[in-house]
DNA sequence: GTCATTTTTGACACGCCGTCAAATAACACC
DNA sequence: GGTGTTATTTGACGGCGTGTCAAAAATGAC
């Protein structure tokens, strides 16, 4: 019988712990190439110098090595969150800032992006334990949380009235959708820039704005003031969150790992 | 040396051609339950009882099947789109109209709504063939362009007013990545009706007005109008287009197959 | 009936998944 | 250090699938 977790771990315990990390590392660059076709148990274990059935001890297929990426993934995304939001006062501008946010995800990690996406596939997603399901479904609350939130505030200071028959939630779907949808549009639509699409972001951006009007969400869209605030909250972002990627143990303890960050 | 084409097929000509859409038939369904996965030629060579290299005759791999039922796939929302907006009068109402087809599509013909998806996944673009790709997007560029038409008639009747800096294909780019977006994210995102989404589509559609409604698209919201038109346009599609599958041979030949129509 | 051409066939080489009994390493206790 | 127990690692194995290609069979023109 198992007791519960000791205080200190033993080296064997330990390096078992940082290999599960060190698989993950391995892994994104292989989704990222190939997508999941790319990634091989097999690979992975001739790469560590183990055997294939070592890397099966962590991860039951490859299916949990591809959610745990993805939560690795919501994990950044919250966090560019929350520093994208930290000097916003009003709440539409929390909501623009967290609109750069993503935007500033798409671009920096673009792998991370990608594997989000596979996992919402339900070829992988019903292949995944219980438990990293779960696991994963947290992390993607506290993102639409947070913004539900700000709108709450919104409502609350009076910056937003509801239609009846229309929740916050509605909204906060609305602005996902768009965000998330003109992404994957605009990186699997052959010719869209041919069609008048030049800045995909900016034209995400500016229909995200024609929603929260369409709503009558105060203050309404100023271009001006928007660029102001586009500008500044990408500067916050370069700054206060340099390249980097976050390991998670499968037990839910976190480490952080700095790549290419000047600053400590 | 080959000929032009001859004017009629011999026997064993036109057997060939009748295979091709066998093999999409067979195909539609293993890639609705599995994916990609689930798309095997070994599968389907044993099941037309042909060897293997017969299918590869046809289809260099799977991604060109796939690809192959995209294009069906977006011949048939086409369809859709046309049919929704025969009635309406006013641009916008056309624009309503597209809007309740997408959905109908999504609810009809789910299979073909996820293989649309699938095809998006770069994995899966880049093995298709050159060929193939185009045909893929001119019927892309068909869907929008349906749309756009519709925005630069409204345009042209006044009831739209664009602001400097944005086109009409932004506007549709908008409507798209929120339908596309929202029907994805429901798809897949564990939980979200828990949060407070219960009837989705309703909930885009409400979006999308609200988008419209933010670039002040005459005639504004109104909620009784546009269910009385949801509640016809649906009508309609039910009753001019029955559950069917077209199916196109590789040369761009339609054939089609009704399976459960009740109407001639 | 003959022969050139087109089409079909299925064995083959390869790669990967996931399993599991046996081998090895780690540890706890004397 | 020795010994027995438990935890971990190993890699061969069966299964499934892809894509190829030389040989076999079918087709059709004369």
């Amino acid at each position: 019988m198992k007791m519960t977790e000791p205080i200190t771990l033993s080296p064997k315990q330990a390096e078992i712990r940082s290999r599960e990390s060190r698989i993950l590392q391995l892994a994104r660059p292989m989704v990222a190439r190939q997508g999941l076709a790319g990634l091989s148990m097999e690979a992975i274990a001739k790469e560590m110098a183990y055997a294939k059935g070592t890397i099966y001890n962590h991860f039951a297929c490859k299916e949990e090595i591809l959610l745990a990426l993805a939560i690795q993934a919501n994990e950044k995304r919250l966090e560019l969150f929350m520093v994208a939001t930290e000097k916003a006062i009003r709440s539409r501008d929390k909501i623009s800032a967290i609109g750069v946010a993503c935007e500033d995800f798409r671009v920096r990690f673009p792998d991370l992006f990608e594997i989000d996406s596979m996992v919402r596939h339900s070829t992988v997603w019903e292949k995944a334990s219980q438990k990293r399901r779960e696991m994963m479904a947290v992390c993607e609350q506290r993102c639409m949380g947070m913004v539900s939130e700000i709108g709450r505030e919104s409502i609350a200071n009076g910056d937003l009235i509801l239609p009846t028959g229309t929740g916050i939630e509605d909204i906060v779907f609305g602005l996902w959708s768009l965000t998330y949808g003109g992404m994957i549009i605009n990186d699997s639509s052959p010719g869209l820039d041919q069609i008048g699409i030049r800045d995909s972001f900016a034209a995400i951006r500016r229909n995200c704005h024609a929603l929260m009007d369409g709503f009558r969400w105060q203050p309404l869209y100023d271009a001006q003031a928007d660029q102001k605030l586009v500008r500044s909250v990408r500067a916050t972002l370069k700054r206060k969150v340099p390249q980097g990627v976050i390991v998670t143990a499968s037990d839910g303890k976190v480490a952080e790992r700095q790549q290419g960050g000047a600053e400590r």
